[in-house]
DNA sequence: TAGGCCATCTGGTCCT
DNA sequence: AGGACCAGATGGCCTA
């Protein structure tokens, strides 16, 4: 078997295209408690994911909300806004909430990685577009019923994916593999050009 | 510009 | 009670 073409999550300058850590102040986001905490009071305050994998951590250890969290564009407003704050951390749904959302960011970043290794795990060619999630998990199923098959029957791989590409899949499992199409057609070459 | 995909927030439910 | 899990809502980004 040659070497296994699986997608690569960097784009062509070698940044991760996947979702950025820094890239998600929490400012302009759609939330229904923010606005009248630090949306209305502090409509500079930028809270980034690195801080708040900090203050997960702190939340974790049952630490109190931390100003710290707040990086501030103009220093001269600190004072006023450390006392904005206050606001925040005496309404204790608040503080709960963020925490709660803080949880939440976390698991589903830990459910995005388990997604890029399941995509790092199915055939595809190096120059595809990365794959959705549903088609990840379409395509993990697809792949896993095939490789069944091969083994169930003891067949060459390679010639029966290529017997798959000329007549069409029948699965003993009646697997999704067959519902071929453009999409699963292509992974199947995708698998061919892993075995040969 | 519409549609697909995704991150995030949120409240409800279940579990420990 | 608090955390995990889930699904709906929302808005941003990207592509055809």
């Amino acid at each position: 078997m040659s070497e296994y073409l699986f997608w690569v999550d960097k784009d062509s300058t070698g940044q991760q295209d996947d979702f950025q850590l820094g890239d998600a102040p929490l400012a302009g986001k759609h939330c229904s408690w923010l606005p009248i905490t630090w949306q209305t009071f502090l409509p500079d305050a930028e809270i980034t994911l690195p801080d708040l994998g900090e203050q997960s951590q702190q939340l974790e250890e049952g630490a109190e909300l931390d100003s710290s969290l707040l990086v501030q564009s103009d220093d001269n407003t600190l004072a006023h806004d450390h006392q904005d704050f206050a606001f925040v951390a005496a309404h204790p749904h608040s503080t709960q909430r963020y925490a709660a959302n803080v949880r939440e960011r976390k698991r589903m970043l830990s459910i995005n990685s388990a997604f890029d290794a399941l995509r790092g795990r199915v055939p595809t060619f190096p120059y595809e577009k990365r794959l959705s999630k549903v088609d990840t998990l379409r395509l993990a199923t697809a792949y896993i019923a095939l490789l069944s098959d091969i083994l169930a029957t003891g067949s060459d791989p390679k010639s029966y994916v290529q017997k798959c590409l000329k007549n069409g899949y029948k699965g003993h499992q009646d697997a999704p593999w067959n519902t071929s199409g453009a999409f699963l057609q292509l992974h199947t070459t995708a698998v061919l050009s892993i075995i040969d």
